[in-house]
DNA sequence: ACACACATGTAATTGGTTACATGATTTC
DNA sequence: GAAATCATGTAACCAATTACATGTGTGT
């Protein structure tokens, strides 16, 4: 196993709960982390197979109930070692590419206007983020009471909130700053 | 031009400043928003070409003393429009996936010391974020006083700035919840 | 003489998304 | 009977990184 972290988010998310699907997975993914972390089905069905041919994890065909075909997994010792020296190894490092700054960075090119739109789009967007990251922490404290996994999730959860906030905060102040006319009125006013 | 961001990067790049190189280009990404965008010559020197087939750049050769050989690209009229366009365009949302959260969230399999570990290098790696900001920050003031671009330039760093404090700030308060001998303690402690 | 910065490019590989294809079960 | 949800998978495509390959000019 070289870099997928597919692979290893399918192994922590058996960790935490066995005789799971991919299709278990993608929900359980949507539902808990989608903040910062996204999968497709045309990476989780691949990688559950190669899994499985690695002996990371194990298929267990469930009670074949009538329902429509169900492949479940569970993580297997080697899974659980994987897994851990992975957990224990430095993330890697190079930050993401952030679209939206980028063409904040260019932004000179643009009419007022739309950079204004800009920026508001964020905001909005943010403050939308915001109120389900709340939700999000208030539904996980209900129904999670005495986790052991909820420190943890609380953890990502309160970082990604910290981050919204910045964005909102920073996002006030860089309107004030490009609201007015054009920002070199605004640096000529601030001397004075 | 379907998706392909480093395009528009280009584009932007020749924007602010006409008759640089491929190599010039990788440069300036570099100095100037390394902490949210990369580029490497695989990526740019291809694209190079694309953008001089579709008439978007048109390459000038410069003046071939001895020198390395050097090409050199300007943007276009129809280039200029197809940035704007981009420029204007909202950005796509979904959130970059993060490594160090995820390693976060599947944290309880992890010893104790492990996860202390991983949060005081993410903090080490944001001090040093952090001082690498705030030194362009300063450079780019005196270097770049009274270029028209400096405003957007400044609401970027400032940008990052506020995001490096904040996960400096969220570090410090999961110290404090992990760093006791274990959360279930910690929680009981709050309690009373 | 050596190292470093300048300079351009290609090939192999990876990691990922999206669209396509199929079908059963449950709920309204 | 229709729509939503459950469920699995493949094929085509894309964006990007890394390693490879090559060579010049400048400063020590």
């Amino acid at each position: 196993m070289t870099h997928n972290q597919t692979g290893f988010l399918i192994l922590g998310m058996l960790s935490i709960e066995s005789n799971r699907s991919g299709y278990d997975i993608r929900k359980a993914v949507e539902s808990s982390v989608s903040y910062f972390w996204q999968e497709s089905y045309g990476q989780i069905y691949p990688t559950l197979k190669r899994l499985v041919a690695e002996g990371l994890i194990e298929p267990r065909r469930p009670s074949t109930r009538g329902r429509p075909e169900r492949r479940e997994y569970s993580i297997t010792a080697r899974g659980r070692a994987s897994l851990q020296e992975w957990l224990a190894s430095p993330y890697r490092e190079d930050p993401p590419r952030n679209e939206f700054l980028l063409k904040l960075f260019f932004g000179r090119s643009l009419p007022r206007e739309a950079r204004l739109r800009h920026i508001r789009g964020f905001q909005d967007k943010n403050r939308h983020l915001l109120a389900a990251l709340e939700e999000l922490q208030r539904q996980a404290q209900t129904h999670n009471a005495g986790n052991p996994h909820l420190p943890f999730w609380m953890l990502t959860l309160s970082f990604g909130i910290a981050h919204v906030r910045a964005s909102l905060d920073w996002s006030e102040s860089a309107l004030s700053i490009l609201g007015p006319a054009n920002p070199a009125a605004v640096r000529a006013k601030k001397r004075k």
